[in-house]
DNA sequence: ATGAAAGCGCTAACAA
DNA sequence: TTGTTAGCGCTTTCAT
């Protein structure tokens, strides 16, 4: 049934010690200055015998596994899957596998998956937190856990992290509003309330709101638990819809909200931008052929992960990582589409 | 920094042999009627010193991992981050995590991909493959690699495998537009033409037009190369609409094509149904409201991963899988949105 | 009701 | 240039 060949069957049949025929399948044979006959000879027994090394039995000897651990909300999210993408693809090319975890904003359950993934020894974990703060990663940083935050930080937070302009991004879309003179400005965020990137981008749109005196009143103010998003948003729009005190734009803060929210503009038949302009964070290929096509501010997704892929591989390695690298924020791009603009 | 506690360190400071600390940690003192005051004496050490098991010496010992391998063409495609999705609920149910490997329809990296994953001693595998034929799965059955096959499959393959009614799905779509009156009809597949879903998609939707005496002219049958979709969609179409013979319907066999084609028939300005009715296999969220919303043949995800679930376990557990059980198609639907639907 | 001891397959000092 | 040896932390007969 299973793979059964050993290093010691090779050593014995090839009449060597398992420490050379170690070094010869680690290719650390020549540094060793192995005789070079010697390694053919110990190369042809694997071939022949069929010999695989036991990752298992390696790893248990020298604590690496060779396997990273993804964490976020929840890996169908577009978003994430495009992340688990690219970080797959980095992580395949240097050896590594990656085994994925869906916190569904659980706090405990994200805890529990991080203790299991420790447990299996990963060599490292890149996590977009559903954590309320920086204290439990804090303790990773002083235990010498190699991981990074992405997406999601925390104030006080000692971890390397790469996130996105949530603020800047934010702001864009509220100053394309404004300049349209649009005034009146719904927006629609999910629960729980400490999420930092849903946090941020309501600073970041708040505050160029400010600029222009504009402010969101509570009605227009929504929150949809993440669990129940497209129920929230189709009720809330139906209360807005009816209180016949409607927004002239909205803002929706990650893109299952989007989708919900023009889901329901359609069904309540309020036409966007006409009545009421739509603009999202987080693009989607989707939104390039929705009625109405969707504006939104596009995240860097790739060179997220490539970032934070990197800089996990620092920390695997034991490299120092300079101050500046251990956070950072990517730049992110407002495309415009039908839905925002008003003619 | 790491964790240092280990199962003799407990031993010897209560008192007693690994052995027994063994038995606590794994639930079976009882069933080796160990004292119960003992066993209290064990796990307050335990909790005390803060030990937690190393799950790689575990593995090394036990061969097992409790990880299983997933692999798919890409992961960040709906479809299969949906099945993602839910296998990793299914899997963090019973203790295993799930770690993904995309294989780009590349047959040498999946081969690479479950090369690894089997050094790596995962417990088992699930697989949407880019193979072209049995063998290789035939071989990990007679070496009794657990394993099931979703989605694709092949002739001759002993694998126990779960898929879709892929044929009967695109038989549906056909019936659906030629009870329209609709007989110009074109369909738009991915390339490598070996891809069993796709293959039996055509079979499916070329028997029901059969039927009716129906065919597909080799102009509207397209192959557009996985790698290439978004511009072999868009260059095809193009020389489909300048011919001026244009299709009254198109078929697209999966996600991806579908958006690409909503994508170009709209910057073409031909307009779904009235010009070309469209429909597809694999539903999206967005088609819903994607203009027009786009009618699409529902696949039962969460039905499909459940399945392979249980069947990868039983594998796992050595328990027998009867014979009516090692090969299964769902059935799916036909969702009937704007699309499709000439009025 | 509990313990001793062997050993899974590998790597890394240390020897020679 | 090559070999010996000692574990890594756990589970599992087999004893007692």
């Amino acid at each position: 049934m299973a793979k059964k060949v050993s290093l010691a069957d090779i050593a014995k049949s090839v009449g060597v010690s398992k420490t050379l025929v170690s070094m010869v399948v680690n290719g650390k044979a020549d540094a060793h200055g192995i005789n070079v006959e010697t390694q053919k000879k110990v190369r042809d027994k694997i071939q022949e015998l069929n010999y695989e090394p036991n990752a298992l039995a390696r790893g248990f000897r020298t604590g690496k596994t060779h396997t990273l651990g993804l964490i976020v909300s929840d890996i169908s999210n577009q978003f994430y899957s495009r992340i688990a993408r690219n970080l797959e693809d980095y992580a395949w090319a240097r050896g590594y596998s990656v085994v994925i975890c869906s916190t569904d904003e659980n706090i405990d359950k994200e805890k529990e998956q991080i203790r299991l993934l420790r447990e299996r020894k990963v060599d490292g974990l890149i996590i977009s937190s559903s954590q309320m703060e920086a204290s439990y990663f804090n303790e990773l940083v002083s235990e010498g856990v190699p991981h990074v935050l992405i997406d999601r930080t925390f104030d006080g937070m000692q971890s390397v992290n790469v996130s996105v302009d949530n603020f800047g991004g934010a702001r864009m879309a509220a100053r394309h509003l404004l300049t349209q003179g649009i005034k009146k400005i719904g927006i629609i965020a999910i629960s729980p309330d400490h999420i930092s990137t849903i946090n941020e981008r309501i600073r970041g749109f708040e505050s160029a709101l400010s600029e222009s005196n504009v402010s969101i009143p509570p009605e227009w103010f929504i929150r949809a638990p993440f669990d129940s998003i497209d129920e929230s948003v189709k009720d809330a729009l139906q209360r807005i819809y009816q209180s016949g005190n409607m927004p002239e734009a909205i803002f929706t803060l990650n893109n299952n909200l989007t989708a919900a929210a023009l889901k329901y503009l359609r069904k309540l038949s309020v036409k966007s931008p006409e009545d009421i302009a739509l603009i999202g964070f987080d693009d989607v290929i989707y939104y390039s052929f929705t009625q109405p096509s969707v504006s939104a501010i596009e995240q860097p997704v790739d060179r997220l992960s490539e970032k934070a892929f990197n800089l996990l591989l620092s920390q695997i390695n034991k490299e120092d990582i300079p101050a500046h690298e251990r956070s950072s924020y990517l730049p992110v791009d407002i495309v415009i589409r039908e839905s925002s603009v008003r003619t």
